[in-house]
RNA sequence: CGGGCUGUAGUAUACCGGUAGUACAAGCGCUUUGGGAGCGUUUAGACUGGGUUCGAUUCCCAGCAGCCCGACCA
């Protein structure tokens, strides 16, 4: 892509009303938009990062039997009432409106009663199950309070895959699959370091559920971290029953403060009584059918990212989640100059590299390099008349100082042999 | 929902009860090109409503909006 014309532009300035580093860093580099408190827009870069993310989810709930789907955004009150979560008594952040004949309806907020109606069309028989159902979606939560940037949002963009299992054992099973796949995933975008799968409240549904937390002082959680045996215990059943049958020992906790990029937890029958779920064994019984939920923020995953691997000049995306792999920068006016970058910038795309070319004229240097390092492209290459002089093209990594040259057919060699 | 702070060009800011200034961005002209360039020139601004006052962007009240702390967070 060409950065000339690319809409966006870089800020200088960090916006007035933000504080936290996730939205100074995504508004100064063009990738988001405050619509209002707690509401972005995802423009061109930020999208190709949010995209990047989704593939890899995709990919891991694909290789795990999920099935994906898109569940509708406009939801039926007379399914939520059925599990006693429409009362603005229940459930506080609901954004209700009305049809044109005053039929009450509301934006989705969470996702276990559209799948399991969906599924009690389909499902009959125990020959049905186990299901693994999954969407990407828009949510929108009434938060009284949103804060942080992306990280708590009034609209957001999530995950949710949902088990359906004949039995607590067929959950089970599944679930520990779900713990390895979930770190697989925060380890592909790539803060697996400072991830942990972390013992919280079960809330409404169960005693306990798994969060993945990602330490950061961004964070909203306490957390108590385990170094040792890579777990963690959230502040909210941080008691002495619970370490002990986590095997571990309080004196060797570590308190942190972490954000909650994962969660995963076990419904139960309870949906699934409520909503009729229910399907016929091989003696004939009726049995509901035994659910878990499984989500991902992907707004929040993002700005996630910035906080924990930023430096002080801007972002520095991982690569598989950047949104281009290279940032070519072209700089002068000369003639030769501008010739070779054209020249580069189509060897790489015909290599099916992802580049972005700074063609922009009449910036001076340090302003390309301010922006390319504002962006956090992984890699920078420079085209310029001191690497033609040197015959080559200067690349260097975002986390290094300096760069190297190497020649076109090195340069292509190096990112072909990543695909 | 309780508490605190803040609303001035596109962005970031300054001063002020009496002509609203600067920087960046944007337009034009020229110069410049390895770490957010220079000169000249043009464009552009006081959240809304009330009150006090001869006069309010400034003081007061209300509303709206934003940020932060706490509570909440399936």
């Amino acid at each position: 892509m060409q950065q000339s014309k690319l809409f966006t532009k870089t800020k200088k300035e960090t916006p007035s009303d933000e504080v936290s580093k996730n939205a100074e860093f995504l508004i100064r580099g063009g990738f988001i938009y405050k619509e209002m408190a707690g509401v972005y827009s995802y423009l061109p870069l930020g999208l190709r990062v949010i995209k990047k993310i989704e593939n890899i989810i995709r990919e891991e709930m694909d290789a795990i039997g999920g099935q994906e789907m898109k569940t509708s955004i406009l939801q039926n009150k007379e399914v939520w009432e059925k599990t006693n979560r429409w009362d603005d008594k229940e459930v506080d952040i609901w954004f209700k409106t009305k049809l044109k004949n005053d039929t009450e309806i509301g934006l989705s907020w969470s996702n276990e009663e559209n799948f399991t109606s969906i599924l009690k069309q389909y499902v009959n028989s125990y020959k049905d199950l186990p299901i693994y159902a999954y969407d990407f979606k828009d949510i929108m939560r009434n938060e009284v309070r949103s804060k942080s940037g992306i990280m708590r949002g009034r609209e957001f963009y999530w995950k949710a895959l949902y088990s359906f299992s004949k039995d607590e054992k067929e959950h089970n099973d599944f679930y520990e699959k779900m713990k390895i796949t979930y770190s697989n995933i925060f380890k592909k975008v790539g803060i697996g370091h400072l991830t942990y799968l972390t013992f919280a409240s079960g809330g409404a549904f169960s005693k306990y559920s798994h969060e993945f937390q990602t330490i950061t002082s961004a964070g909203e959680d306490t957390i108590y971290v385990s170094e040792d045996n890579a777990i963690a215990i959230n502040k909210e059943v941080f008691e002495d029953e619970v370490i002990a049958s986590l095997g571990l020992e309080k004196n060797k906790l570590v308190e942190h403060r972490g954000i909650e990029v994962g969660n995963i937890f076990t419904l139960g029958t309870n949906k699934a009584e409520s909503l009729d779920l229910y399907y016929t064994d091989d003696k004939g019984n009726k049995v509901p059918a035994f659910i878990g939920s499984y989500g991902i923020g992907l707004g929040r995953l993002m700005g996630t990212v910035v906080e924990v691997l930023s430096d002080d000049k801007g972002m520095i995306w991982p690569e598989t989640i950047a949104p281009f792999k290279i940032h070519l920068l072209s700089l002068g006016e000369g003639e030769a100059v501008l010739l070779e970058a054209k020249n580069v910038y189509e060897k790489l795309l015909a290599s099916d590299v992802e580049v972005l070319i700074d063609d922009r004229s009449g910036i001076s240097a340090g302003e390309k390099f301010a922006d390319s390092d504002l962006l956090g492209i992984p890699y920078r290459a420079v085209v310029s008349e001191r690497s033609i002089k040197e015959n080559g093209i200067e690349l260097k990594k975002r986390t290094e100082e300096k760069g190297k040259i190497v020649s076109l057919s090195e340069l292509l060699n190096l990112f072909t042999s990543k695909i």
